[in-house]
DNA sequence: TCTCTTTATAGTCTGAGTGACTATTAAGGA
DNA sequence: TCCTTAATAGTCACTCAGACTATAAAGAGA
């Protein structure tokens, strides 16, 4: 049901039952260096005062989380146009007590940035930074859970999407997406074989004619790519038995 | 965060903001005489009187919104014990003008029953009934959403995990749990393939030695199977190319 | 300039898994 | 007794992924 019905009060009003905060919160990711990265906020006072924690705020009266989600990350990120970022809904955090201070249901989104956005964004947030997703103590509130579920959440989506694409530059390399699938499943794969599954997906990638870049100034110049107009990936591209854990190993707390 | 930064009034107090209700809605399945059917009530009131609606209701102060729609579930299905039931949240739908009397955030859970249940729940509401997912007309507020996206993840969650066992009482044959299959993607399967694929992954059922059981009086009796241990499914069950857009096909609405 | 290293790209071989079949077994009904 | 029905067993070919080896094209250093 919408509302008012089943254990609803009867001849319900808006103040005939308890009032929730509702919130957004934002696990942001980005493949930084080779390193799989996080955008945090830093807290500045109690609870968990000093604590980093995702970013995120209250849904206004008139937005859906979506468009709160929106409105957030281009407030963290500084970023201008975030329009065409993927940003995805992963689920609802509402714990009676995951807030101390009072009852607060949190809808959590999952976004995905290419490499180069600003080291930190010029919102409202004193301290935003860009921080490696392994080896980060615990966060505050109860984020530890919804990072760790954001990051698993990414890894399957790599298997059976085109997703990977998000996460790199308008023109990229295939070793480029490739380390986009070993830094968030955290394994090493071979690279002939990535090469012959993503160019046998039709519409996962499509070669920029003519277009070849140096990767690192050293080797053979590797021929550019951009996103095709696939969405699913079929069949999948499945991680290796050996990284099926790596979504619970080395997660935070 | 989980509340009470990033854009929340300054010097906040559980009044400074718009309140929002929160409410769950169900999406209960169950496959009943080869077809799928949903638990839906009527709708006696405006807005949309005379309409079918998704079970559901308000989120108690004290209670998760997992507690609320398992609490929920044993109301409208009338079941004494709930606990063992398979329930998933789907996603949270939030947009402002969802339902017209006030501002509802509802968090939507996925419900899966095995065969017998009581036709229709002894709680509060005041017509549960079941009804069969194909040639639903319109139903109330977004929940024709709802349903589509719960059913569209019912039919995913079959292909990576054991699921399929949910829909089946304690002992089933390999013929029942293939036609929970066929009948939520709506497509027909190899019978020789499926069983071969279902007894080739370790975990999904185990035989109960001696036992069979006449299927429709004819033909040879079936041996009889419990769930297994395993939940994930690897590799997965892939459902046909065919079968892939049923889930948009065929929908309420 | 000639190697050596590095990286991209091409190709091979094999085994697992699946789709499309056919064959056999065990029950009830005419 | 024969026919129908449904479960179960088995075959064959094709696809695909994992593990390789080989070649091409760049920079670095002697």
């Amino acid at each position: 049901m919408a509302a008012a019905e089943g254990t609803a009060p009867e001849g319900y009003d808006k103040h005939a039952f308890e009032p929730f905060a509702v919130t957004v919160d934002l696990a942001v990711f980005t493949v930084r260096a080779g390193a799989l990265q996080v955008l945090l906020i830093e807290r500045g006072q109690e609870p968990y005062a000093g604590r980093w924690a995702l970013p995120g705020g209250f849904v206004l009266p008139k937005e859906s989380a979506e468009t709160a989600a929106r409105r957030e990350l281009a407030e963290e990120t500084g970023l201008s146009d975030v329009s065409g970022l993927h940003l995805e809904q992963l689920r609802t955090y509402s714990e009676p007590d995951r807030d101390p201070r009072m009852r607060v249901v949190s809808v959590a989104y999952t976004a995905l940035l290419p490499d180069p956005p600003e080291p930190h964004g010029g919102g409202d947030a004193a301290s935003a930074r860009w921080l490696p997703y392994d080896g980060l103590g615990p966060l505050a509130f109860d984020h530890d859970r919804i990072l760790a579920d954001a990051h698993e959440r990414v890894g399957a989506r790599l298997e059976y999407t085109c997703l990977a694409t998000a996460f790199c530059p308008p023109e990229f390399t295939l070793g480029e997406l490739q380390q986009v699938y070993e830094t968030v499943w955290g394994t090493v794969l071979d690279r002939p074989n990535f090469r012959r599954k993503v160019l046998a997906t039709p519409g996962f990638v499509e070669q920029i004619p003519g277009a070849a870049r140096l990767t690192g100034g050293r080797g053979k110049p590797a021929a550019l790519y951009r996103a095709g107009t696939a969405t699913a990936l079929h069949p999948p591209l499945l991680r290796p038995a050996s990284a099926l854990s790596s979504s619970t190993e080395g997660r935070p707390s």
